[in-house]
DNA sequence: ATATATTTGCAACATTGTTTCATTTGAAAA
DNA sequence: TTTTCAAATGAAACAATGTTGCAAATATAT
């Protein structure tokens, strides 16, 4: 789907900022930092546009926030084939680091495994994030 | 264990800062953040001492970093009963963050699977963080 | 075309993290 | 105990990251 057609979908106004990040992100293969998006976005990148950008499309769903660590954040497209009633969403994918190349993978198909909690904790959510090196840094 | 005789058998210096950021995270029940450190700190408290020391307590596996979010740090004393012969020790357990009362909460207890990777990617470690309502919120 | 709520971009600020370097200090050796 | 010296500290200066207020611009509905 194309980037204008993604923010219809979610009701938010099309912008010269936010279709740059979404064409950011859906010309990589893999979830970017700040900095890469930045580099592909050329002349329309404002830093508080970006920030308050990013926030508004993670609010409705359209990309998620991987946080590696607080100085190592990626930000991801979602796979939206379907709308979702109620935006905000959940992660629901794990994320790969590569400590080598300093990759981040969406691992949309690793199964999420149902934590069992002590008595009186109630989950919502998870975030996971494995570590490790990836298959272009394994020859 | 006394904070003088965890710094001796990690073979670090004993010095005021280390002292009060682990006697401060001994008198918590659960991982504090750089605020909450400092103010049971009081004196000895130096913002760039701090950081220093925090990278170099958890270098050597005193304590460990808990990234629940990129604006929202904690940190955890590792209860280093047994010296372990590599420091940097990787994360062994998975953490509860409660949304409500900001709490974090080692899941020691709680068993961390083996994810299912695939074909090339190899996990060395991996940073879990369950999001939801901590037992306290819960009633 | 007009109206208007949203978004932008600037300025100014707050917080967080890092580097350099002279001084101090912990702990081992003499 | 005193000496010695590598390690740690703290100040200054800086870099990076994140936030807020506000006037101007603009996207979209009418
Ligand atoms: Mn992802
Ligand atoms: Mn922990
Ligand atoms: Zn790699
Ligand atoms: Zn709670």
């Amino acid at each position: 789907m194309n980037a204008t057609d993604i923010l219809k979908l979610h009701n938010i106004k099309k912008t010269a900022g936010r279709l740059a990040i979404i064409n950011a992100l859906q010309e990589s293969t893999c979830p970017l930092s700040e900095n890469e998006i930045k580099e592909l976005m050329l002349e329309s990148y404002d830093r508080i546009t970006f920030y308050r950008n990013i926030q508004t499309l993670t609010a409705v769903g359209i990309i998620h926030k991987i946080v590696v660590d607080n100085t190592l954040i990626r930000y991801g497209l979602n796979c939206c084939e379907t709308v979702h009633e109620h935006s905000a969403h959940r992660n629901t994918h794990a994320h790969f680091y590569c400590e080598q190349c300093h990759s981040v993978v969406c691992l949309q198909e690793v199964k999420i495994p149902e934590f069992c909690l002590p008595e009186g904790f109630i989950s919502a959510d998870s975030d996971i994030i494995i570590k490790g090196k990836c298959e272009k840094c394994n020859h």
